[in-house]
RNA sequence: GCGCCCGUAGCUCAGCUGGAUAGAGCGUCGGCCUCCGGAGCCGAAGGUCGUGGGUUCGAAUCCCGCCGGGCGCACCA
């Protein structure tokens, strides 16, 4: 079935057929909104493209068009060469919630990758921006009827994790057993469930810390690093994390830590693999409940552990020598690659002109790069490998969400599964919920990956390596694969520096040199401690809410606490989701906690309040026994469209191009546009309130046209924040 | 050196595949709550769209050069 818009395309290509013999595809006439509504509700300027061939003036050829008539467009008139459309506004209402305006669904599943983050530290404003673009991405993807799946990949082998371990064993000195003791006593912690973070929480943490220090004389050397965690075990091994660095700096025996406590790793069977998997699993734990907090989760956790177990490199090896894809660099050539397995990139045109065009895939020692195991999941993702993991429930109580198991396959004797490393004291999962009780787990288990698309959402740094990935495809005879695996790159956060000076002032110290200072931004960086916690983001902006809350509605806090922190929660929020999403994807985020707090202007906030203004006057109307239109109801909507205010109904019809900027957003990768739509419509509405009274407009037809537009923008708003931007609204705030 | 990105109002950013008079927010200044919630609204000031060429009926938008800034181009992920 056509779209609204599809049926005008196909009438104007008819009629540009039959007056001027010119064979126009109906989907190539393009479709804009006019600047101003009086310019109509929609509008072509195809009598632009038109003019050259017909040699014709653009303004007579838009009026004979104008004669055409078209389903549902009230009135045609050439204006300036454009041809404006004015549309039967009932029908057109009628049409976009019966979603005539939102493309027909696409069969094949599409999957999206984000969020990514090594399970070694907390979450901080980068990793945001990537879920949040993530996320909004994927429901814009099913917005527009696609069926997605969402994987979130765990490197729980890598350096990072070894870094931490080697802080907690090396330089603090932690056995296993005082690791999971610390992972106990952080997630026991209970603090009060009301009231701001900075006088609640922290103040609780103050005060438990000097007992664990008691009781626990192990931890003599973490002092600093509990205090400062706030009860977080991710928080704790960000502070850990930033001490390695230097401590590796002061010897090479420091530095050979790493490398023996990665093999240490590798092998299994020991008790640093299972403090390894042990703090990777916990921080996995963190992370969704970090994401949690924005409405953002997972469908499945693919664990580079299990890619190597399970044997996915070896298979995508094979693949990639009998494609020939790959070659070996003999050991005795003077090649400073010899000994390793390269890919030859320099007859591929997206990497001429590089100076070494060959990539590294396997290392002179045997083992295989990122970008190996990368190309192995990327098969995998498309159903190329012809090989499957096994799945198990992850331990989380969030929600339920699946990670990779290796099954039997080649676990080394001895390893400490996480799952049965975890602390007794983590809440365990209902054992009546469907689908997660021992064996039938398997059977129950869904299957993932064979997409059909893959979209990979990482920062742009990473452009090159995801291009070689593509290439690897491509090489290996998938080309349409290749053609359909999509990096979805944005620029990083940085800090921006006006913020890192301010909270120096506060005595907050940064290994930043005067150089760094005088520059607009500075990267983040986990190794040095550079950066800003995501929960910790979240606090303060919660906290602000809950001051601003308590501003409006004094009693709230002690009468209803639950409800006062739900909607500080809802704020918090939409002032993230939109802060991440409201900028450019190429545009460099320069972190500023000053604009991440701003709850006026173009913020989420202001979103929400517009929503939850017109949800006001419809329960005004509803204690004052008024009746509220129903928008569902086709005979109502017929008989009050004629009377809308001009100004209501182009409110509302900027709700009919959300269609048209989501399709855009999507194919462009350009989420920002959805945000800005929303926000240009919350503005048109809040103007509407100040110049349209409803409730005290005396004249019957006009108040109960104006009630159904307020009803309308009030459905349209909270779901299109809700379903395509994530962002919850609450009843009041 | 090669490649990608950014440069628009004091600050932070929009400006969709060239199209209607370059727009928002913050900040500044001035107004608006006996009236559906002031997290709001209305108004003012503020821009040679980094710069020089080119293409076009038409360029912030496309092409080329230059200037300033960021990021990539590992046997790290």
């Amino acid at each position: 079935m056509l779209t609204a818009v599809g049926e005008w395309q196909q009438g104007l290509a008819e009629a540009i057929s039959a007056r001027f013999g010119v064979a126009l595809p109906p989907e190539q006439i393009p479709f804009t909104f006019p600047p101003k509504p009086e310019m109509g509700d929609a509008s072509t300027p195809v009598a632009f493209s038109l003019a050259k061939a017909l040699r014709r003036p653009p303004a007579a050829i838009a009026a004979e068009l104008a004669a055409v008539s078209l389903a549902g467009v009230r009135e045609s008139r050439a204006a300036g060469g454009y041809l404006n459309l004015y549309l039967d506004r009932g029908r057109a209402i009628g049409d976009l919630l019966a979603g005539r305006f939102t493309p027909a669904a696409v069969p094949g599943k599409v999957i999206v990758e984000h969020t990514n983050i090594n399970p070694n530290k907390a979450a901080h404003v980068g990793h945001l921006r990537n879920a949040v673009l993530g996320d909004s991405l994927v429901k814009c993807l099913r917005y527009l009827g696609r069926t997605v799946e969402v994987q979130n990949y765990i490197d729980d082998t890598g350096v990072q994790v070894a870094d931490v371990v080697v802080g907690f064993e090396r330089i603090k000195g932690f056995s296993l057993g005082e690791v999971k003791a610390l992972m106990a006593a952080l997630s026991a912690f209970d603090p009060p469930k009301s009231g701001p973070f900075s006088e609640v929480r922290l103040g609780a943490w103050a005060a438990r810390c000097p007992a664990l220090l008691a009781e626990h004389p192990a931890w003599r050397g973490v002092e600093r690093e509990l205090e400062r965690c706030c009860g977080r075990f991710d928080s704790f091994c960000w502070e850990l994390y930033a001490q390695v660095g230097p401590w590796y700096a002061q010897s090479d025996e420091h530095k050979a830590a790493r490398l023996e406590t990665l093999h240490l790793m590798e092998a299994g069977g020991n008790e640093t693999a299972a403090m390894a998997a042990l703090v990777a699993e916990e921080m996995v734990r963190r992370h969704l409940g970090t994401m949690e907090r924005l409405g953002i989760r997972y469908d499945v956790l693919p664990h580079e552990s299990d890619i190597l177990k399970i044997g996915f490199w070896r298979s995508c090896f094979d693949k990639l020598k009998a494609a020939g894809a790959v070659h070996l660099v003999p050991a005795e050539s003077e090649d400073k690659n010899r000994g390793c397995w390269v890919m030859a990139l320099a007859e591929s045109d997206e990497f001429k002109g590089m100076s070494d065009a060959d990539k590294v895939i396997v290392r002179s020692n045997g083992t295989v790069t990122y970008i190996g195991k990368d190309m192995a999941y990327q098969l995998w993702k498309f159903g190329l490998l012809g090989r499957d993991f096994h799945y198990r429930p992850f331990d989380t109580p969030l929600y339920e969400v699946w990670r990779t198991d290796a099954g039997t396959a080649q676990i080394p004797d001895g390893v400490i599964l996480a799952s049965e490393a975890r602390p007794e004291s983590l809440p365990k999962r209902d054992a009546g919920q469907a689908g997660m009780t021992g064996k039938s787990d398997h059977e129950a288990s869904p299957s993932f990956g064979g997409g059909e698309a893959v979209i990979n959402v990482i920062d742009v740094r990473q452009s090159y390596l995801q291009k070689i990935v593509k290439e690897g495809l491509r090489q290996m005879g998938h080309e349409a694969q290749a053609d359909r695996s999509i990096h979805f790159a944005y620029e990083m956060v940085a800090l921006a520096t006006k913020f890192v000076r301010a909270e120096m002032e506060k005595g907050v110290r940064f290994d930043l040199s005067e150089e760094d200072l005088a520059k607009p931004f500075v990267e983040m960086s986990g190794r040095k401690g550079l950066g800003f916690q995501a929960d910790l983001l979240l606090d303060r902006i919660k906290d602000r809410a809950l001051h601003e809350i308590e501003a409006r509605e004094p009693d709230l806090a002690k009468a209803d606490p639950a409800q006062w922190e739900s909607r500080a929660d809802m704020l918090a929020t939409a002032a993230l989701r939109y802060y991440m999403v409201r900028y450019n994807r190429n545009q460099v985020v320069a972190f500023d906690l000053e604009q991440a707090l701003a709850f006026e202007g173009d913020t989420g906030p202001y979103l929400q309040y517009a929503c939850v203004r017109a949800e006001a006057i419809l329960r005004k109307a509803a204690e004052q026994g008024v009746a509220v239109p129903d928008p569902d109801h086709a005979a109502t909507l017929e008989a009050l469209a004629p009377a809308f205010d001009d100004e209501g109904w182009a409110l509302l019809s900027l709700f009919m191009r959300v269609p048209v900027q989501v399709k855009a957003a999507v194919d462009g990768l350009d989420l920002n546009i959805v945000a800005r739509q929303f926000y240009e419509a919350a503005q048109a509405f809040h103007a509407y309130y100040h110049h349209f009274p409803v409730l005290q407009e005396p004249e019957d037809l006009k108040r109960r046209a104006r009630l159904l537009t307020v009803a309308l923008f009030a459905r349209l708003l909270r779901q299109g924040l809700t379903d395509l931007l994530g962002i919850p609204v609450p009843e009041r705030m």
